[in-house]
RNA sequence: GGCGGUAUAGCCAAGUGGUAAGGCAGAGGACUGCAAAUCCUUUACCCCCAGUUCGAAUCUGGGUGCCGCCUCCA
């Protein structure tokens, strides 16, 4: 099947068809960099660089655009508290944000623009909406008149009477109506500020990714994506920006996507609310790959509980993916031999089988729980036929481990544990131990053979005796 | 109040009208010196009520619970 999106416009799922063919422009928003990302934040950030690397694997070209924004309230007043300058707390919150998504083995995205390094591009942007009629200049500031966009609640799914009955009403307000939202911040004291047109200020929120999206994607692209949460007011105010703004009466985005929320303890996470868990600090209590199964095994548009239950069988099931694939590796280097009784075609013709299913579960709505599911059924065919078979050709183990391979290229949740294959002086010492714990099994001493596998357990080393002498791996980390 | 999401085994979770994938945990077994890994066996009145249908977890209507957006927020 081709691939199919849920597009929040129409609310529907869709046929994925881009703009130019073989080609997707991919625009995902970025953090505000005022402070470290919080599990929460994580998550759009793992799956959309999932659908990303699922893109890719499909054959398009994919340019992927995620910005950072390093200048609103939040970054003014956090730079504030530390004492130090915008700029200097962007430039530290960058680098911890990369240390983070790296670690979580998120890709890095082809474009990672900063609002502050495009400050013409999204005074030209206003300029272009004014110029449509769609904003106008109030004392130094610069507002979105939203009466003049009949389009305005058509992803959030609003009347205007509606979001006015609970939009904020602020004393001293400059604006014409109470959603009308800012483009354009006139300077206040003690802030950063740019020159521009309307005299010195800064820019809103909203406008930079309109502004930049359009600079390195165009002003009509294929996917856009974010948390539910930006769905209103953001990418509403976004996608009347940019259309107000490119004139030319051709949609913003053509597939909106908006993954769920991470709960804790079943509540919205969230820094406003307190119950965040940073990144890092997550990082530091679980293995990375078992955050990212754990991200991976709902619908991403799904609501998820993080719960450390939720982690342990998460990291428990990583588990089980590495274990088949450092098995099968040892049976390569183990096990392999002619086997006139294995049919190597009816094997292969299973692969291929499941490899199908796996590519219709991603196509359908991008379902990685549903794929996982899959994977997991590559996992059993691979471990009975290690079982049932006591030699097995060559083809068997390359055809294997491209497989996983190819699943653990799109979902990252499987790793490697290397174990033999390392020569270094560390597995020197472990092969010498493995040496002398053999020798004591052999004689019987199996004091000393245990203590041997304790201690390397204590270091992260496990011990698997098997007819073909004893492996190791190392534990998940 | 307006808009939206969701309810499937002890836990997590997929599910396209035709008698419920997968993972984790548990129990029993095989294998092992003991383990570990793996394999075998085993575990579901699909929130409630009504309806449509030959047939519904899946569709419709009505409840109930939980969550979110409408205000900075992934």
């Amino acid at each position: 099947m081709s691939l199919e999106l849920f597009n929040d416009l129409t609310r529907k799922k869709e046929v994925f068809t881009p703009i130019k063919e073989g080609q997707v422009s991919f625009y995902s928003c970025g953090p505000t960099v005022y402070d470290y990302f919080h599990v929460g934040n994580a998550r759009p950030f793992i799956v959309f660089d999932v659908l990303r690397r699922w893109l890719e694997h499909e054959g398009y070209k994919v340019t992927f655009v995620q910005n950072f924004t390093d200048i609103d309230d939040k970054m003014i007043h956090r730079a504030h508290q530390e004492k130090i300058t915008v700029p200097e707390l962007a430039e530290r919150f960058i680098a911890e944000y990369q240390k983070d998504a790296d670690a979580l083995g998120i890709r890095r995205p082809d474009v990672a623009p900063r609002a502050t390094e495009h400050i013409d591009e999204i005074i030209h942007t206003i300029e272009k909406i004014i110029a449509n009629g769609h904003a106008y200049v109030s004392d130094g500031d610069v507002y979105f008149d939203i009466k003049s966009w009949p389009k305005y609640g058509s992803l959030c799914k609003q009347n205007l009477e509606d979001l006015e009955a609970g939009a904020r009403i602020e004393p001293g307000e400059k604006k014409k109506d109470p959603l009308d939202f800012a483009l354009w911040k006139a300077e206040k004291p003690g802030e950063p500020s740019w020159e521009s047109p309307w005299g010195k200020g800064r820019p809103g929120w909203h406008i930079e990714c309109s502004a930049m999206s359009s600079k390195y994607l165009g002003e009509n692209i294929d996917i856009h994506s974010g948390g539910v949460d930006l769905m209103f007011p953001h990418h509403e105010n976004e996608a009347a920006q940019s259309e107000a703004a490119s004139g030319n009466g051709k949609p913003f985005v053509n597939y909106w996507l908006h993954n769920g929320f991470l709960l804790i303890d079943s509540e919205k996470m969230s820094k406003s609310l307190g119950n965040f868990l940073t990144a890092r600090a997550a990082i530091e209590k679980y293995p990375p790959l078992a955050l990212r199964f754990f991200m991976l095994s709902a619908h991403y548009r799904s609501p998820i509980n993080f719960t450390p239950e939720g982690l342990e069988q998460a990291a428990a099931g990583v588990s089980r993916l590495r274990n088949c694939k450092s098995d099968l590796d040892f049976a390569a280097r183990t096990r392999k031999d002619n086997n006139a009784d294995f049919d190597i075609n009816k094997y292969l013709d299973e692969l291929k089988e499941l490899h199908k299913k796996f590519s219709d579960a991603m196509n359908d709505d991008f379902n990685t729980a549903a794929a996982m599911g899959i994977l997991f059924d590559v996992v059993y065919l691979i471990n009975t036929t290690l079982k049932e078979n006591e030699k097995l050709p060559e083809e068997f183990f390359t055809a294997s481990k491209k497989a996983l391979d190819e699943y653990d290229e799109i979902l990252g949740v499987i790793g490697s544990d290397d174990a033999e294959t390392e020569h270094d002086d560390e597995s020197a010492e472990i092969e010498k131990l493995i040496k002398e714990r053999t020798e004591a099994r052999k004689s019987k001493n199996f004091a000393r053979s245990d203590e041997i596998r304790n201690l390397l357990k204590s270091r992260g080393i496990v011990l698997e005796d098997t007819p073909q002498g004893t492996k190791w791996k190392r534990e998940l980390a």
